[in-house]
DNA sequence: CCTTAGGTTGACGTTTACGTAAACGTAATA
DNA sequence: TATTACGTTTACGTAAACGTCAACCTAAGG
């Protein structure tokens, strides 16, 4: 056998879904195994067990991805905890679903907002940048134009 | 008199700015004074004093409004400060403008990945909402149609 | 004069989201 | 057999972003 049947496993053909181990995904996602324990302690990931060690499946992948997407919103870990429960709920009755549904317009018009907030930015991003740049120039047509970085 | 001269000092058509005190700032964004003062300990506000009382204006209420604006953004206030002060930083150099330029363009694409997160993130609660409505529709087919809140 | 409504500076407490270290088990490898 | 690499739990440490007092000053109004 060669040293390493890491990466991935099982991604064969059978009903075996892929599976990785904690590093592997902490490998992946730039982020420390100490994290996604924490993230399962706090309710997150609840991988499957062998004996003792922590085997994550697709679906857990997932919603690791989707923890640290709803990270890079903002979000805080209870409230993306949530959020991720509300994907995999079971239908419940029909009060839960209205309940449900006016969860999911409130974080709709949450994320339109913020939405709003980076567009916004981006519009003043522009208007620094065409400011540096028309400084510059001017700049350049004044004085030592041979100058700078990278012209050595 | 009336007992109040509240709300917006010497918006007049003079020379003077319109002025501001903690508390009005407080209320209009819905923040602490404590917040306020904090934002200022960590060098994101220098309001003027009127012997030991800050008095802020105009100036100072557009920089508070880009913190919070920034923390929505998920933000720390460490990188908020970096942002806010190439706002007013004077133009320098021909290498600070370009390192400027440079730190922009990162900001950009950071901003416009967050945008991307978002709109994915709006797709699913699009998808997650037609799901919820006809769960709903096919359970009121069956069962009990008058049912649900605000009935009676 | 006393109260009330605002303002100030410490200083300690709290929550969140991990980092870091200790102490241990286990399986493969030199 | 000893090391190395990876995994585990428990526990304490920490940085950020405030909250929450306490103790004080101060101008306006009854």
């Amino acid at each position: 056998m060669p040293r390493s049947a890491a990466v991935k496993n099982t991604p064969a053909g059978d009903g075996h879904q892929a599976t990785y181990s904690i590093s592997q995904l902490a490998r992946e996602f730039d982020i420390t195994p100490r994290t996604i324990r924490f993230y399962e302690d706090k309710g997150l990931l609840s991988p499957r067990r062998a004996g003792t060690t922590r085997i994550y499946n697709g679906r857990d992948r997932v919603r690791l991805k989707l923890v640290l997407r709803g990270k890079r919103l903002g979000f805080s870990l209870r409230e993306i905890a949530d959020i991720i429960d509300m994907y995999d709920s079971e239908p419940g009755e029909v009060g839960q679903l209205e309940y449900m549904l006016r969860r999911l317009e409130q974080r709709r018009s949450l994320l339109q907002a913020r939405r709003r907030d980076i567009e916004l930015t981006l519009q003043e991003l522009d208007q620094l940048e065409s400011q540096c740049r028309s400084r510059l120039s001017s700049m350049r047509r004044q004085r030592v134009p041979g100058g700078g970085a990278g012209s050595c």
